[in-house]
DNA sequence: ATGACACATCGACGGTCATCGATGGAACCC
DNA sequence: GGGTTCCATCGATGACCGTCGATGTGTCAT
């Protein structure tokens, strides 16, 4: 197996995304790469914890802060942010013990304009 | 006051739905609700379904038509069409033998409205 | 009445997903 | 070094979902 380090960097920002559902018809391609996205979304825990994450104090949120407030398990929880990093909905930054996630508005904002007339 | 009246035309009178994911923290019951509006949005059939209706040329579409360009078969073009009925994201018409179908902007709009600070 | 058509419902199958316990690695403190 | 904390990964499991063929129901035309 290959060196997959431990600590891998964060999806890079490609916030351009998704044809408009109400602009125009969508085709097979576009539907799958916006119906990926909404797919992310479509679940109470990740919504939650984007809530934390896009109204923490600091623009920042902890994961160590994150678990308790979810009611998931840490593995669960764990699971969910790497979905949404993975989504380019939040990004990720290790900070000695603790990991630290931002919100990412323009991604989030992307969603919402492939949803508007 | 001002004489504007709410015209309601869906058999749903208040499409207010979902507290805002970047407003405030949402609870376990705020993120299922919209979560549950979100799974329906996120598959391509659906979301190609929706596109196709909203933007018909007559404000509607007619079922015949909506199969043979999603490409599914015509027992799950009938599914995914009850899901957004149920929604509240499309209302259903039977007229004669055909079923008609138009889009609830309204609905759609609350889901984008849910995802803004 | 008979057939053709449009659509919904049913039942089943294969794939995906959310969840958890167990495990492992990294950083910090003594 | 030894112990502790934080977090990711793995493996398993139970539930859910998209899809289709078969079938049922209602409508229209002949």
């Amino acid at each position: 197996m290959p060196s997959t380090k431990r600590i891998e960097r964060t999806a890079e920002p490609t916030v351009t995304c998704c044809a408009s559902v109400t602009a125009d018809a969508l085709d097979e391609a576009e539907a799958t790469e916006l119906a990926a996205l909404l797919k992310v979304l479509a679940d109470p825990a990740r919504l939650r914890l984007l809530s934390l994450i896009s109204t923490a104090p600091n623009g920042e949120a902890c994961a160590c802060d994150l678990g308790e407030v979810v009611g998931r398990s840490q593995p669960t929880i764990s699971h969910h942010l790497a979905m949404l990093v993975e989504a380019g909905l939040v990004t990720r930054e290790q900070r000695g013990r603790w990991a630290w996630y931002r919100p990412v508005p323009a991604q989030l904002a992307a969603v919402r304009d492939a949803l508007a007339p």
